[in-house]
DNA sequence: ATTTATGTTATAGTGTGTCTATAACAAAAG
DNA sequence: CTTTTGTTATAGACACACTATAACATAAAT
């Protein structure tokens, strides 16, 4: 799996990390049990520091993504709470929608971007 | 429309107003033409300093939600730019749906809690 | 006309977060 | 034994967030 920097972007380096994993594993590029690079590795690969990636690690096992093993490095592995998934989701959408909603974007058209990015994910 | 601050939160201070700027406006507690209280007035409501409601002001201003007049202050006054804002909303929404498919979340739980939302809002 | 309040701009200081650099450690793998 | 792993510590550079003070032109209020 590919994962890319921009320096140009206003989001934090370790933020961009995070969000490529994530969406890495919501596209089933990768799965539960793989192997992500090790700390160094990774850090070599995308030419930024190894704390940066270490940061990204920290708060992605914090978050439930993945688990931290000193033999096999950072594995993906889903801690899978879902009912504290589902009140974080909402405390996300209740802002994201207000400012569609201020703009006259309709529930309708909501469900419609919701299932064109699940079309995304492919179907498995 | 009660503006309140939360400064144990670890949002800032002028994100945390623009928010509950977008969310009156959302939930029809202010309306197009209204205004809101001067950069001053604000400031000393919630015991915060002018140039940080100028802050939040500006950027609700460049992101369409106001209009800032030297007569009669700051006005909610939408920009209609309906294109940009499903644009943009999609954008955020791609990383949102993201963590939560990895958590096993559905396409139709989306749209459960999305009509949830809408209810909050009430009817108009 | 004078006073008051408005948005706007400038400067400067403090604190915090981001990112880097270097170093060191114990544990596991080769 | 050597290499690589995650982990921790310290320190510096830089940007952002927030505050403080001040000043300005414009417009409303008196």
């Amino acid at each position: 799996m590919l994962i890319e920097i921009d320096f140009n972007s206003e989001e934090a380096l370790y933020v961009q990390l995070q969000n490529q994993i994530i969406m890495g594993i919501a596209m089933n590029l990768i799965q539960e049990g793989d192997s992500l690079p090790s700390v160094r590795q990774l850090a070599n690969m995308v030419g930024i520091n190894m704390h940066t990636v270490n940061k990204a690690y920290a708060i992605l096992k914090q978050e439930g993504f993945i688990q931290l093993d000193r033999r096999r490095g950072a594995v993906i592995a889903i801690d899978m709470d879902k009912a504290r998934a589902l009140l974080e989701m909402k405390e996300h959408l209740r802002m994201l929608l207000a400012r569609g909603r201020c703009k006259n974007i309709s529930k309708e058209e909501v469900h419609a971007l919701v299932d064109e990015i699940y079309e995304e994910y492919g179907r498995v």
